[in-house]
RNA sequence: GCUCGCGUAGCUCAGCUGGAUAGAGUGUCGCCCUCCGAAGGCGAAGGUCACAGGUUCGAAUCCUGUCGCGAGCGCCA
């Protein structure tokens, strides 16, 4: 039941019927026509702003063509009231049983309450995390990875089919430092003295790589020049730093669907191909780059290149796709995984990105343009910083990795589902404080507490119902603070349309902590007001009584599982 | 210099693809404990939505410019 969806089908019912009978113009576009929870609630449940997206097409006053709305709407069933307000608002009021209706249908089916099917058919790549496999993941990671993870379970909600992805950088030149670095450490496993030179990872999380490379190898590298080991020992490495990052994942609720190797393109014609689909339009070409404006880099001089048009898809300069001795750049492999990603028949990707790679986003959306026709869009979403805090302070710790706070230390202080929602209620393009104190802390400004906290409550006075062998009946909902409630969870369905069109997981964190806040309030009229709490004297109110709360509990309960936290049967 | 993002209450932030009197938390002040604990609830005060123009019935939201903060800016990934 999507209460809000039937309304403006019902609306565009009448609207599209007025058309007919000529009380508007025929042909007029209805997409922009909205229904909304008004901002003051004086102003009824739903209001709709159609006769004011309609008037200029229609060329008509507003007021009138919302009068004319209010008049055939009055007959409906589920409409008590409609009246026009402002400069051409159509506030409407619901039947009285609406809500109880609502609270039925969330309990009837209680796994389908919210779920839509506006992405029906349309099958979504969402990439994330994608660090190099040369260490553990770190605080920033685990952003990108709480975002990426809970868009995509946001999108399978939405009825989008999701692939859950992660690729792996393991073509450039960072993964033969990393074998470089883990040979060291092998050499140490054998007793000689490492060498962990400038620009090599010094991570103790090598030295057990080091180790079981010994064990497996044994000596026969000793002593050996680069050539000789450098390939497998690469391989070695980057294998085992996947497992690490697996791990890692893990430790946050984060599982993916497919790792795509970047190595995988090089040697296998891939890449080419990918620049030969460019270049059949014409977008691949040789030629010099212009210095770049104002700061003019030191060392620059005029170098020919091969080039990808990306500015003719909306880029600001062309990109080079090769270097001057003739490799690719990192840019070629790039353009090659994404054509792999249109190759298979994705409608639509998704790429969570740090937000150092802001300079990025043009080029990769233009080759995604280029290569697909213009028909699979590309979405990149910049994570920016997480700044680490511990009771106010400024907070570093590097006692696995040399110089950064890894995502472990995060999960082993707070725990993956505080981890997971605190990351989630800011918007992913504005910087995140998140202080290892504070998001323990039992409190109003704790929104991980809060709703939590909501949810416990239902789960107690359920358990207490269930004790008195009473289940939820027939819902009663009558006073102002219960249709309060009820009206948040009615906007459920629509919350998720709008997160997921958007993009925006932060949005469901937000919703719950709302409706936490309403429950929060009933809860505690019942303090004030005894035959607003939910167990009652008698068997039948109480019946009635806990079919709201139980419905809140689902709702909630569903809103972290897409954030992928797990739902509380009682507080600590 | 150019590109992108950000600028909303003292502080931390929402603001639903342009809507009605811009909302929460926190902090300050007042009131309220038999369901899960007051770890909560109710209320008051607190705003030139950075600034200046523009678009229109209507702008925090869209466009242009200015200022401030951050990130990026031809062989690095």
């Amino acid at each position: 039941m999507n209460l809000f969806g039937e309304i403006r089908d019902n609306i565009l019912a009448e609207l599209a019927a007025m058309m007919r009978e000529g009380a508007l113009p025929a042909g007029l576009a209805l997409e922009n026509v909205a229904v909304e929870p008004p901002r003051d609630p004086a102003h009824g449940d739903m209001a709709t702003n159609a006769a004011m997206v309609l008037a200029r097409p229609a060329g008509m006053k507003p007021r009138d063509i919302a009068a004319a709305l209010a008049q055939r709407l009055e007959g409906h069933p589920r409409i008590r009231s409609a009246e026009v307000a402002g400069p051409g608002f159509l506030n409407l009021r619901l039947a009285p049983g609406t809500w109880g209706e609502l609270v039925e249908a969330i309990l009837a089916a209680p796994e389908a309450y919210g779920r839509s099917q506006m992405g029906r058919g349309k099958r979504v790549n969402v990439e994330y995390v994608s660090a190099n496999p040369t260490g553990p993941l770190h605080v920033g990671h685990s952003r990108g990875a709480v975002f990426g993870d809970a868009l995509a379970a946001l999108l399978e909600y939405s009825g989008h089919e999701v692939t859950r992805e992660y690729y792996i950088n393991d073509g450039g030149a960072q993964v033969d430092v990393l074998a470089r670095s883990v040979y060291e450490r092998y050499r140490e496993a054998l007793g000689e003295a490492a060498e962990i030179g400038e620009g090599l990872y010094p991570g103790d999380y090598l030295v057990p790589v080091g180790k079981a490379l010994a064990e497996k190898v044994g000596a026969r590298w000793l002593g050996q020049p680069e050539e000789v080991w450098l390939e497998e020992v690469r391989a070695f490495a980057i294998e085992a730093m996947m497992r690490l990052i697996r791990e890692d994942l893990a430790l946050l609720g984060v599982e993916m669907d497919n790792f795509f190797s970047e190595r995988s393109l090089y040697d296998s014609g891939r890449i080419e191909a990918a620049i030969e689909a460019l270049s059949e339009q014409g977008l691949i070409y040789q030629g010099v780059l212009e210095p770049p404006k104002g700061k003019m880099p030191e060392d620059w001089e005029p170098r020919e290149q091969t080039l990808f048009r990306s500015t003719a898809h909306g880029d600001d300069v062309d990109r080079p796709i090769q270097k001057s001795d003739g490799s690719w750049t990192y840019f070629a492999p790039d353009i090659a995984y994404h054509f792999d990603k249109i190759s298979r028949g994705f409608d639509r990707l998704v790429d969570v990105f740090g937000a150092d790679h802001g300079g990025y986003v043009k080029r990769m959306k233009a080759a995604v343009s280029a290569l697909s026709g213009g028909k699979v869009e590309l979405d990149i979403k910049l994570i920016q910083l997480v700044r680490l805090f511990k009771d106010g302070q400024p907070f570093k710790m590097s006692k696995r990795a040399g110089n950064f706070v890894t995502l472990r230390d995060v999960v082993e202080q707070v725990g993956a589902d505080v981890a997971r929602f605190v990351m989630l209620t800011r918007k992913n393009d504005a910087p995140l404080d998140f202080d290892l104190a504070r998001v323990l802390e039992q409190s109003r400004d704790n929104p991980v507490f809060y709703v939590q906290y909501a949810h416990a409550r239902v789960r107690s006075v359920m358990r207490r119902a269930e004790a008195a062998g009473i289940s939820p009946g027939a819902p009663l909902i009558e006073d102002a603070a219960e249709v309060t409630l009820a009206r948040k969870l009615a906007e459920w369905p629509r919350l998720v349309e709008i997160a997921a069109r958007g993009h925006e997981p932060h949005r469901v964190a937000f919703y719950l902590y709302e409706l936490a806040s309403d429950f929060h309030a009933l809860y505690n009229r019942g303090n004030d007001h005894p035959h607003l709490r939910f167990v009652q004297d008698d068997a039948a109110a109480t019946s009635a009584k806990i079919a709201l709360p139980l419905a809140v509990s689902i709702v909630i309960s569903a809103g972290l599982g897409i954030l992928g936290v797990t739902p509380v049967e009682e507080m600590r």
